[in-house]
DNA sequence: AGATATTAGTACCTGTACGTACTACCTTGT
DNA sequence: ACAAGGTAGTACGTACAGGTACTAATATCT
């Protein structure tokens, strides 16, 4: 039973290590056209949704983060000229987020780089595996996103 | 197959979930005495180790992180006299750590806080599917460690 | 002994995660 | 019309991830 200490805290070691590699990767293919990871997911879904309807509340959803970390990554992404906003004319409170043409073209190289990652990544499982695995995963997530101990 | 677009980027997205879960909820509870899991993880591999075993170099291999992220982390801790550092009186380029009495005495309440919780995680899942998800989790974590793209 | 390479650690920078506290705006109730 | 409550966004602080560039000490080769 005593497996020394090297699996100690197996789950959320592996969680980790597997996060950060995979991460790790992504941040490779996609800084070779001058993005990091979150500035490429925010214009991934600029660009799939219609002009106009994307706020800084929506990418929050959308990204499963803060409005903290929003904010600051839309000012980063404005301040390189890959997205602009301005202030919603029917509700004063929200700032719409626009891709520019230089995110876009940035976000197109860098789908080309990073598509075929993630079939990568599972190309270390098999057919079966796959499923179960992504499947495994969402068990989990539900089952943490109900985990909100002390509060 | 068109999906939507609420599928886009299944698996790195539903890892970085799962990792940014399992340590919102692990931080919610080392909190409760006063670390960051990280410290919490430190705390843990100073407390298994030989007193006058660790280096700084020894815990970047045993958290997976970086010089950089261990200094950082460590001058925290010093700071906080979570630990306290010396030079490696036979290898002047080592920094000894050491665990503090404060250290120890937080690691060992963080520890009744914080055991358990991969308990919970994965009793979202069955017995049998526990093998199979932290199998296919170091699968994945082997090819990503092999997978070095345009480095 | 002296030049070179390797290893441990640091400093500085950008980016991300998350907490609290705050402003600005919309909505609702009275 | 005005107060109360909810929502969108910001500012500030701390912590973690990772890059480059640098110092210091050891090891090695000539």
């Amino acid at each position: 039973m005593r497996n020394k200490n090297s699996d100690q805290g197996k789950l959320p070691s592996l969680i980790r290590k597997c996060w950060m590699r995979l991460n790790g990767v992504f941040q490779k293919r996609v800084s070779e056209v001058g993005l990091t990871p979150d500035q490429y997911i925010a214009l991934r879904w600029l660009n799939e949704r219609t002009p106009g309807t994307v706020c800084q509340a929506t990418l929050k959803t959308l990204m499963f983060t803060d409005p903290n970390n929003i904010a600051a990554l839309v000012r980063r992404m404005e301040r390189l000229n890959l997205i602009s906003r301005q202030r919603d004319p029917f509700d004063g409170r929200r700032k719409l987020v626009y891709c520019t043409a230089k995110g876009k073209s940035l976000y197109e190289r860098a789908k080309v780089m990073a598509s075929g990652l993630e079939e990568e990544v599972l190309s270390a499982l098999g057919k079966d595996e796959r499923k179960e695995f992504t499947g495994l995963l969402r068990e989990i997530n539900r089952h943490l996103h109900r985990d909100r101990p002390a509060g």
